[in-house]
DNA sequence: GCAAGGTC
């Protein structure tokens, strides 16, 4: 029997369905079906796996946190454990009956490294002469079959680039986690986490936020006019623009203030072609669907979803250019339905087809693309959202571009020269399928050079340059991408990580004190941990291994020296470490003053993990308050006017978040709570 | 209760 193992329980299906021409059949124990047919005379069967299926950690004697010192992680040697105990079970069931195995895992680094986890699992030897691998670049019935013909053998080399990474990002991650929590006594459910991604990721809310706080604002002027004829009105400057010198704004401004008409004095049209956008990769669609206001998590989640329904093609790829396999025609045939159907039809009537390309492309999954039609009833607001957008910037890469046509417009009022410009969608072409999301400038009357106009609202307005933007969650995971951190899998898990741990905010993205405060303390004694070289670095000690040039046990062991000096620096300020944290930590649990004693209120957690305040000299004070156990609360500075106890607002589901006070015996509270305002608030 | 990378 021969036996394939693939990466996923789809490719699996997939390839049996390619490989036996549609005749197999499928046997499912369990969790973790298995494919049988008949292939060139031998009897086959094709399993998939969940990715990784082993993990890999520290030996049991040291998962005690308070009972290991740190720096002993360096050094010990990371043993392999099961994730995946059901896929494991029937590998091995599998591969004792099998006379050869064939390796089909993606054609990527992990791929190598997954597929050699599940040959050392099945037969405990890598260099077994029954193992070949099958490197494909796309699951169509000519590569995969073609990849079968010309099987090769496993690239170790690769396998142990992506198994050094492992150890590096474990023995880094742990050591350095271990150590601060430690050094802070942020231990249990507060620990505090240091990572090769998440840090840099983390480092750059908190340069961001330093910038904007360091961002002094630049007063400017501007001289603007409302015009109208023919009853549409529209906005005009003076020609200056922006006027940085204060005096001379307002001598424009004089000689132009309560002018009631203006002339044309030229009129310029140009035009203007824009591109299709191009195919999605996980990042541009996570920006676009981030518009959506959802999180870059849930978008994945859902788009994982549409894809395990067969809406949509894999969601986790890097390519931009559609592979040549890939039947566009066809797929325009299936979405010919509902409000598709006229697009669809107009692009199938054409004789050729040709989509628009990014810069990047690879070969293990196609761009993100619609598979089959769906209609809204059947995928439900929230996920028809998603499906709609992969539909319509399908859609977009095949149509043509779009023709704008720019007027701009040159007025006169009172010997000053105005100018303005508007601009008509000439030729729609994909922009009649897909929405940029980019707002267009209105368009202009028709006007022809020595036209009159009325003008009316003549004023001098003050602007002021303005700070940086805050990072959206979509413009962080492509940050994230240009500077090589993270991977499309993964980017998103890590932003929803620093939320989990609350070193950073969502909506807008921003760090919180602990994870300023975090972030600071690594900056001053192990900046390289925070900083994106650390990935481009073990990039290339990856390349150089997998190509033969470096051995594993060099890098490993060039990493672990590094990471001992770093621990002297860290051992050698282990108390103002931990005194730089807490006191910026302390500083984000207050949430005002006792009005029994005085001191500082703060927000604590109780041994069963629920969320209360109380004074910070308890025991000497037993000043506390409940707090509702769900959805979000924020701390204002202010005090009830009845009864001196902090203010607090609540965020509802539903409707404007309210402020109350904390205390729920207050007067106040009373008649809110019985107009039915507030959740319960728990016992503590 | 540590990382990051696969996948569900």
């Amino acid at each position: 029997m021969k036996l394939i193992i693939c990466e996923k329980d789809n490719a699996a299906k997939r390839i049996a369905s390619i490989l036996s021409d549609d005749d197999m059949t499928v046997e499912k124990v369990g969790r973790v079906p298995v494919y049988r047919f008949m292939w060139e005379g031998e009897e086959t069967c094709v399993m998939g796996l969940r990715g990784h299926i082993i993990e890999l950690d520290f030996p049991k004697g040291m998962s005690s946190w308070e009972g290991t010192d740190p720096r002993s992680l360096i050094d010990a040697r990371p043993v392999k454990n099961v994730s995946e105990h059901s896929i494991a079970t029937k590998l091995k069931e599998l591969s004792g009956e099998a006379s050869s195995i064939l390796v089909a895992t993606d054609f990527d680094r992990e791929g190598e490294l997954i597929g050699s986890e599940a040959v050392e699992m099945a037969l405990g030897d890598l260099e077994d002469k029954r193992v070949f691998r099958a490197r494909f670049s796309s699951l169509t019935p000519d590569e995969v079959r073609s990849s079968f013909n010309k099987l090769t053998r496993l690239d170790l080399a690769l396998a142990n680039a992506a198994e050094t990474r492992q150890v590096i990002d474990l023995v880094w991650g742990a050591t350095l986690t271990r150590f601060i929590s430690l050094a802070s006594g942020r231990l249990g459910h507060a620990f505090l986490s240091v990572g090769r991604v998440q840090s840099p990721t983390l480092a750059l809310l908190v340069d961001r936020e330093k910038d904007i706080r360091a961002f002094e604002p630049v007063p400017y002027w501007r001289v603007e006019a409302r015009f109208e004829r023919d009853g549409i009105t529209f906005d005009g400057t003076h020609l200056d623009g922006d006027i940085h010198d204060k005096v001379r704004a307002a001598l424009l401004f004089s000689r132009v203030k309560g002018a009631s008409e203006g002339m044309v004095t030229s009129v310029t049209k140009r035009n203007r072609t824009e591109k299709p956008p191009v195919p999605f990769n996980t990042t541009q669609f996570i920006r676009a669907a981030n518009s959506s206001g959802y999180s870059a998590a849930r978008i994945m989640s859902i788009a994982e979803d549409l894809y395990t329904r067969g809406f949509i093609s894999y969601p986790r790829t890097d390519n931009t250019v559609y592979p040549k396999g890939l039947d566009l025609r066809k797929t325009l045939e299936t979405l010919s339905q509902g409000p598709y159907r006229v697009h669809c039809e107009q692009l199938l009537s054409r004789e050729t087809l040709v989509p628009s390309r990014g810069e990047k492309e690879t070969t293990d999954h196609p761009p993100i693309y619609p598979t089959t039609f769906a209609s809204k009833d059947e995928l439900g607001p929230e996920r028809f959202k998603i499906y709609d957008l992969v539909v319509r910037r399908f859609l977009a890469t095949l149509n043509d571009p779009a023709r704008i046509e720019i007027t701009s417009l040159k007025i006169d009022v009172l010997g000053e020269p105005f100018s303005s410009s508007g601009s008509v969608l000439t030729y729609p072409g994909w922009r009649s399928v897909y929405d940029p999301g980019e707002k267009d400038e209105p368009p202009l009357p028709v006007l022809s050079m020595g036209d009159g106009l009325n003008v009316s609202d003549v004023s001098l307005s003050d602007k002021e340059t303005k700070p940086p933007k805050r990072f959206s969650q979509g413009s962080l995971i492509q940050e994230m991408e240009r500077l090589g951190l993270g991977t499309k899998s993964t980017r998103h898990e890590i932003i929803q990580k620093l939320i989990q741990r609350r070193f950073v905010e969502d909506n807008p993205t921003r760090p919180t004190l602990s994870g300023e405060a975090l972030i600071g303390s690594l900056e001053k004694h192990a900046k390289h941990i925070t900083e994106p070289v650390m990935t481009s670095r073990l990039e290339q000690d990856m390349e150089r291994i997998a190509g033969g040039e470096l051995a594993q046990s060099s890098v490993l062991m060039e990493s672990r020296e590094m990471l001992h000096s770093i621990m002297d620096v860290l051992e050698e300020h282990k108390a103002v470490i931990g005194s730089d944290i807490n006191g910026a930590l302390r500083s984000q649990d207050i949430v005002g003053k006792c009005p029994r004693c005085g001191n500082d209120l703060l927000v604590v957690r109780s041994m069963r993990g629920k969320r209360y305040v109380r004074c910070s000299k308890y025991p000497n004070c037993s000043r506390s308050y409940p707090l509702p156990q769900k959805g979000k609360v924020s701390f204002t500075s202010e005090q009830c006017p009845n009864c001196k106890s902090p203010m607090m607002m609540l965020y509802r589901r539903r409707g404007a978040p309210f402020a109350t006070c904390m205390n729920m015996e207050c007067p106040s509270r009373k008649q809110k709570d019985e107009a039915g305002a507030t959740g319960g608030a728990p016992d503590v």
